[in-house]
DNA sequence: GTCTATAACGGGATAGAC
DNA sequence: GTCTATCCCGTTATAGAC
């Protein structure tokens, strides 16, 4: 039975409160007296506010660079990229306080931004690399154009997907079911796979929606 | 020429503000700074920030609303389809604050929850009409279950296509050129539809990609 | 490391003169 | 309708004792 030490406590309650009330939302004070330790005490830890959401945005971006790193020529199989979609929507609802006020945190705390790009970029890289590779296998067709779009829309989908949910089915700012996201972006890819493997997907992706 | 009303410059300037730095960073004093008045003067026409928001948020939704009152059993052409996008993009941007900081000027001004909610459900069942409407005029087939799909996907990128795009591509809070959010709003058709108006769309589309 | 107290600042909003 | 002056409050951040 280990003790957590004080510095890693500010981080899980600031992220737990950040999710669920929103960044904007959450006052230094507030974190301090939820952890019952003075706001003194919170500033011995760090320096400022912006240092704990930046500390946040690196673990962030350290799980996110590490699933992304998808191997350029390796032949993916379909329900591996549903797992992949899993874990990728699992980790955007870990830091989903980024994405409810993605604009806002990002103009604030703006050495964020371009990291944050970076990260958006590359999402977009993984998924046309995993398409290419679908197009390799024979599993999917579709013409150098619309893959583009598609791989937009994938992306822009994975960024927004959660907050949109949250907005058009919940109350609150809990987390979301993930599945329900896999659910949309394996249906947006549906159309451009073959025959066989779209009866596949129309099975296996009803797993998904809840 | 007409002298314009002190209550209706505040609504102008506030607009312009919101739009180009982010609701959450343009306090009251800013906006009465900008049209060189007294911030005493801005309060005497409002009687709190929240009423400017909300009154730009009224004209939103009556813009909207308007433009969502789609006719059930039209034969919607599709060039008429793609004017109609258009004009939904233009009337996002034009009230791009509200996307820009959604969740968090929701949670801050929660009676526009509800109202935002109900357009984005009109905007949904305006969705499933035309795609009805296209399917009775046999230039698009596509399943039940996927329509519903489709038609959440279309009313998310309606949503987010601008913070997206301005995200991914611009430097600044300025206005996103509608057509690219057009053109991605029928690249999510375009699967479905008929070979014939398939082409027929790749040709027109490209008109709005910049 | 942790506390209490408080400074410093900014933003929303009001009072009252003109 | 418009102005100036000011109040009130929440939030971030620091000082200094324990």
């Amino acid at each position: 039975m280990k003790k957590i030490k004080t510095r890693d406590r500010i981080l899980n309650t600031s992220l737990l409160l950040f999710n669920s009330l929103g960044e904007p939302n959450v006052t230094t004070l507030l974190i301090s007296d939820e952890m019952e330790i003075s706001p003194g005490n919170l500033y011995y830890h760090f320096k400022s506010k912006g240092d704990i959401v930046e500390e946040l945005f690196q673990a962030y971006e350290a799980e996110m660079l590490d699933l992304l790193a998808v191997p350029e020529d390796a032949d993916v199989p379909m329900d591996q990229f549903s797992f992949f979609l899993h874990l990728l929507f699992e980790a955007v609802a870990r830091y989903r306080f980024l994405y409810q006020d993605l604009v806002n945190v990002l103009s604030r705390y703006d050495r964020l931004q371009v990291r944050f790009r970076r990260i958006l970029k590359k999402k977009g890289e993984a998924f046309k690399v995993l398409c290419e590779s679908f197009r390799r296998q024979g599993i999917m067709s579709i013409p150098e154009e619309e893959l583009a779009s598609l791989c937009e829309q994938l992306t822009l989908t994975v960024c927004y997907w959660s907050s949109f949910d949250t907005l058009s089915h919940l109350e609150d700012r809990e987390a979301v079911d993930p599945g329900r996201g896999v659910y949309q972006m394996l249906h947006l890819l549906l159309p451009y796979l073959d025959d066989d493997e779209q009866d596949q997907l129309r099975l296996t992706s009803h797993i998904y929606y809840r």
